[in-house]
DNA sequence: CATCATACCTGTTCGC
DNA sequence: TGCGAACAGGTATGAT
């Protein structure tokens, strides 16, 4: 459920909190949430946290010495700051779903992952990419270098329909499901749509409904649907902005019409038949 | 190589 | 009411 705009949540959170901390230690809960070849967390005691990034769905906590924590919450994954010498600090038993728990000078942070898919890796060095995935993704849609030329390139790029191409990570990295539909009902195109029948009006709007549905999702912290807290506990408020996502069986907000759902790219789908052609 | 279906998990919701 | 089935969905993996 975290996509871009809580992905982008959370990193703005961490930064003032964690930045420029001092490693101390960690600790894994769950083996298979934690992803590291060679390196242990004793390693990275004593290296200073220089800066947090978000890649796609995935967050880079770079330190010291090229050595990089990444962490990727999948589903139910959550990144809790716990205070100095507040309930769940050191020596504390760790809380019903935390799988791994990051301990800075300070401050520590709770990995939560009620069902595991989620992980953090510790790598060294340029190759931490090619390790976790981050290699694959494709272009950030919030940055510049994302115009609607190479958006109408990468389309050019995939057969099938357009709602398995907006989740395609190594196309543009970083929408799901809540922003792939979302997307896809501000331009007014179906999900199961194919690729090669969408005419050029259709690619510009497809191009402004992910840059909007993203930049207005960030800008409301996310959505917290069921999962979704930022690093303080707290909820967005985008889900209070959707029109199509979780709302399948309701009103159309836009034409008053019954919003269908069904399972388009091995996913839970809902548009407007009306809206939406 | 590209695309598609399935596995990975566990709590919640649905249908009988 | 109870219980099992279906669902939730991001990505790696195997199948096609």
């Amino acid at each position: 459920m975290p996509e871009l705009p809580e992905v982008e949540t959370i990193v703005r959170n961490l930064r003032p909190i964690f930045e420029g901390r001092k490693f101390l230690g960690g600790e894994a809960f769950n083996a298979s949430s934690f992803v590291s070849e060679e390196f242990s967390f004793e390693d990275l005691a004593g290296k200073k946290l220089i800066s947090i990034e978000r890649r796609g769905k995935f967050i880079n906590m770079f330190f010291e010495d090229e050595f990089v924590l990444t962490v990727h919450l999948r589903m139910t994954g959550r990144l809790i700051v716990i205070e100095e010498g507040g309930e769940g600090e050191e020596g504390e038993n760790p809380q019903k779903y935390e799988r791994v728990r990051l301990h800075l000078k300070g401050m520590s942070l709770g990995f939560h992952d009620l069902r595991k898919f989620g992980k953090v890796w510790l790598n060294k060095g340029g190759d931490y990419e090619e390790k976790t995935g981050i290699g694959r993704l494709g272009i950030e849609p919030m940055r510049r270098e994302f115009d609607l030329k190479n958006f109408e390139a990468l389309l050019a790029s995939r057969k099938g329909n357009v709602k398995a191409f907006l989740l395609d990570q190594s196309r543009v990295a970083g929408i799901g499901n809540i922003y792939a539909d979302e997307a896809l009902f501000y331009a007014g195109i179906r999900p199961h749509r194919d690729l090669k029948s969408l005419r050029e009006d259709e690619k510009k709007k497809l191009f402004e409904g992910v840059k909007c549905s993203l930049s207005q999702g960030i800008e409301n912290c996310g959505t917290s649907f069921s999962d979704f807290v930022n690093a303080h506990g707290e909820k967005g408020s985008n889900q209070e902005l959707l029109f199509v996502y979780g709302r399948g069986g309701k009103k159309c907000l836009r034409c008053g019409g019954i919003l269908k759902k069904e399972k388009v790219a091995g996913r839970g789908t809902v548009y407007c038949e009306e809206c939406q052609e």
